[in-house]
DNA sequence: ATTGAAAACTCTTTACC
DNA sequence: GGTAAAGAGTTTTCAAT
């Protein structure tokens, strides 16, 4: 294999196109896409497909409403565990299903968790559940004044 | 209206299946959707309307890979405004496009934001615009043990 | 709330330019 | 990258439970 498979690729303004629709609605139609953008659909199917083999398009998901599945709290959990317990800690993050997101970082605070919580006592537990192995800062989230977005393409 | 557009609604055990299903891949058809879970593709629909309506799917879209668009660097950037600027620091960090999400959250480090950067002098480009506005404290991300992922439903 | 059947419609792919 | 057409598959409707 001359290229990884994750190469760096170039997306022209065509692709840019395709990227900023199905970010938005990833569920239309070959065809519909296709009208959006003003190609035909083998074309569009066509770039679509390398779009997916090259790697940057990772997946076709879906967004949910955490309030509306009953998590009024969410919270950004920054984790710095105590000596020796990285393993341990990083294993009961991992386990912890009400743990959407945790990203492991540069610093003491190894890990920054995305947690979603029922309510405060239920949020507490949580974080008394990690207090023996890791010291936890926590902040709750009051907004989101950018959702989760497309960086600049291309 | 009686309820609410985005009302805590009950899920049920085939709701979950929908839900992890279409988190997974949310693309396929609504009668692949149906033969997965068991119902017919009326049913489906049905419930697969529903969990829109209620607000429970926010949207469909696309989980892309910044790596494979340029983006090799993933930074967590916690903005705490200097007095009196949080208006400005909250449209400074609106109007970056690189930064991809964006909470607001409570204590003195009012914002965390997400940010995808080219190179390191990139990432601290960015970070340098802030400066005279805000005090920033930025970890680079090293990996993700916990990948998005849905919470417990139901 | 769910189903089966059928109609109507849409989609995707293939082949070729 | 486009066109055309075939074949495949999809979604909705409806009556019934």
């Amino acid at each position: 294999m001359t290229k990884p498979k994750h190469a760096v690729r170039a997306v022209d303004a065509i692709d840019t196109r395709i990227l900023t629709i199905l970010d938005a609605e990833a569920r239309i139609s070959l065809s519909e896409l296709a009208g959006r953008i003003g190609l035909s659909a083998p074309s569009t199917s066509d770039r679509l497909r390398r779009l997916v083999d090259a790697g940057v398009i990772h997946a076709f998901t879906i967004e949910i409403d955490p309030e509306a599945l009953g998590y009024p709290i969410r919270a950004l959990v920054r984790v710095r565990p105590l000596p020796g317990r990285l393993r341990i800690v990083q294993k009961m993050i991992e386990d912890l299903p009400y743990v959407v997101e945790c990203d492991k970082v540069t610093g003491d605070e190894a890990f920054l968790a995305r947690l979603y919580a029922r309510s405060i006592p239920h949020l507490d537990e949580m974080l008394e559940a990690l207090a023996d192995d890791a010291v936890t800062h926590t902040t709750i989230i009051k907004g989101s004044p950018v959702r989760r977005r497309l960086p600049p393409l291309g």
